[in-house]
DNA sequence: TATTGATCATGC
DNA sequence: GCATGATCAATA
């Protein structure tokens, strides 16, 4: 065992997405490729720089660090056709598959963790891993890793080789655990004593425009409470593991 | 350096 | 406000 999923992946059979030239990633891209041909497109865009692809879909990368945090994710969502902007659904509806761009040091660690959805505090106990968000979420994603060297100029930096992963029955378990973990704790109305620490492979972190935005909770006694509203986020070591083996299970 | 908690931009 | 896209910045 080991090295495969459990079989009923979200992956359409494999009709094939004429491949195109390279150098034509800025076209518009309103087709729905298949779940391979969609990886294929992405790994056609190793060695590229941030700043070619920018160009290509007619997008900015000027403003600074501050003013371009999510530009990376924004800049590949439009050169691979990602459809979804701000819906709450997958970035590929059809094909199941949500896209993440991960930076990582040029040996392949990531710098950051990965937010992944946000997530109710109120009906906490009634939310369950086999119905999430979160594991919808999961469920198939397209890793696009974007080298990001210390100091290195956004536009600079280079795309590094896609990954179309589904997590393994014993990568899922684990991150059921976590989210057992995390929603159990809110749950039994602890969730001011939830914080980062809880989760092996998911976290859940403070995830809001400031700090002094509050979503309704419940307190130990049912009382109702203002918390700060959290997401779920994959730690950097999970999402390291898995860039370097997709059926990886990480300490 | 790694991790946690806080924050930035955009669209509806 | 909450969804999407994440990274910043202080501290352990």
């Amino acid at each position: 065992m080991s090295g495969h999923h459990g079989g009923s992946a979200p992956i359409p059979p494999t009709p094939r997405w004429g491949l195109r030239p390279p150098d034509d990633a800025g076209e518009g891209s309103t087709r729905p490729p298949s779940a391979p041909g969609l990886l294929a497109r992405a790994a056609a865009l190793e060695g590229r720089t941030l700043g070619e692809l920018a160009a290509a879909v007619s997008l900015s990368l000027e403003g600074g660090a501050l003013r371009t945090k999510g530009k990376a994710g924004t800049v590949l969502e439009r050169v691979l056709g990602a459809t979804g902007g701000s819906a709450a659904v997958c970035d590929f509806p059809a094909l199941g598959v949500e896209l993440k761009t991960v930076p990582v040091r040029p040996d392949g660690q990531p710098r950051e963790s990965t937010f992944v959805c946000a997530f109710s505090l109120v009906d906490a106990d009634r939310q369950e891993w086999s119905d999430s968000w979160v594991r919808r979420k999961l469920a198939c994603v397209l890793w696009i890793p974007v080298v990001t060297p210390a100091g290195s100029a956004l536009a600079e930096r280079r795309i590094g080789r896609a990954l179309l992963w589904q997590p393994t029955p014993a990568q899922e378990a684990g991150l059921a655990v976590d989210f057992d973990t995390i929603m159990g704790l809110v749950g039994i109305g602890r969730v001011e004593a939830l914080d980062a620490r809880a989760g092996r492979w998911l976290q859940a972190r403070p995830k809001a425009a400031h700090g002094r935005v509050r979503t309704l909770a419940y307190g130990p006694q049912d009382e109702r409470i203002e918390a700060m509203p959290r997401g779920f986020y994959l730690r950097a070591r999970f999402t390291g593991a898995i860039l370097r083996d997709p059926a990886a299970t990480p300490a």
